[in-house]
DNA sequence: CTCTGTCTTTACGTTTACGTAAACGTAAGG
DNA sequence: CCTTACGTTTACGTAAACGTAAAGACAGAG
């Protein structure tokens, strides 16, 4: 179960159905991603491979998905981990994507600060309010 | 414009469409909302008035949204802030959800600061690039 | 060769979170 | 009285993110 980088010089490949595994979804699920252009397996036959870097971008989109990002939003935020081989327009583009979702990511932090907070002090309510009773055990 | 607790003894209301406008959404949004019980706003005849509760619930669920909760979730996150009137096994639930929600949110705290991490590096790396170009103005 | 297992495509179904249109009630203004 | 503005209910429509058959390709085991 590789998690980092690739060990042997011979490239580490998998089935749609090892990745499904892995990250806990249906091959459909893998297909669809494909659909929407965010994973782009080569082919053998007509059978899927999947390399590391498939790996990789999953584990992206996952992330993005417990984010509440929608696919689309999780695309853009893809394309913007391979800025390597951009030009100039494309470059100011992603810049202007990569700033804006920061933007949105801070007040997101803000958020789930103030949300932890908030929970925090009515679970200290909640505890405190069982234990007059005391009813805290189990 | 009213963010805080009601200034005056009479109770401030608002209509529909001043809530919608407050909060950027529509009147039909906002009828969902209670359809979903997340809003139980009382009638003056057929039509709907709502308080400043209305507005502070309203708030978390514009909160709740931002981080990506389902209406569902955010009707039981709701129900958390509504602790006071529980009996001790409501209460033992409403404990067991507070943190299953707190374990969720350190781990979406725990990405959302690792995806910030992420943006600054690519940002800069394209900042970079630019500048070395001289293509960094406007 | 047949069976089994895993892959494939195609395509219709489902849930969520609303949008949108139709048709009507009601109070205020001219 | 008529219009306008805002409210109401009912109900069908829609986009997103998959689920769920249906039907076939293909490799290896017996």
């Amino acid at each position: 179960m590789p998690d980092g980088a690739p060990v042997s010089a011979v490239e580490e490949t998998y089935t749609i159905s090892q990745l499904a595994e892995a990250f806990e979804l249906t091959p459909r699920t893998i297909r669809y991603y494909e659909d929407e252009g965010l994973l782009t397996p080569r082919r053998e036959g007509q059978q899927r491979v999947y390399t590391h870097r498939d790996w990789a971008r999953l584990k992206l989109i996952m992330r993005g998905k417990r984010l509440g990002f929608t696919i689309a939003g999780i695309k853009d935020f893809l394309d913007l981990y391979e800025v390597g081989d951009a030009q100039v327009p494309q470059m100011r583009f992603l810049l202007a994507s990569a700033r804006d979702r920061i933007t949105t990511l801070e007040q997101q932090l803000r958020d789930v600060q103030q949300t932890l907070v908030d929970l925090k002090e009515i679970e200290g309510l909640v505890v405190d309010h069982l234990a007059r009773r005391g009813a805290l055990d189990a």
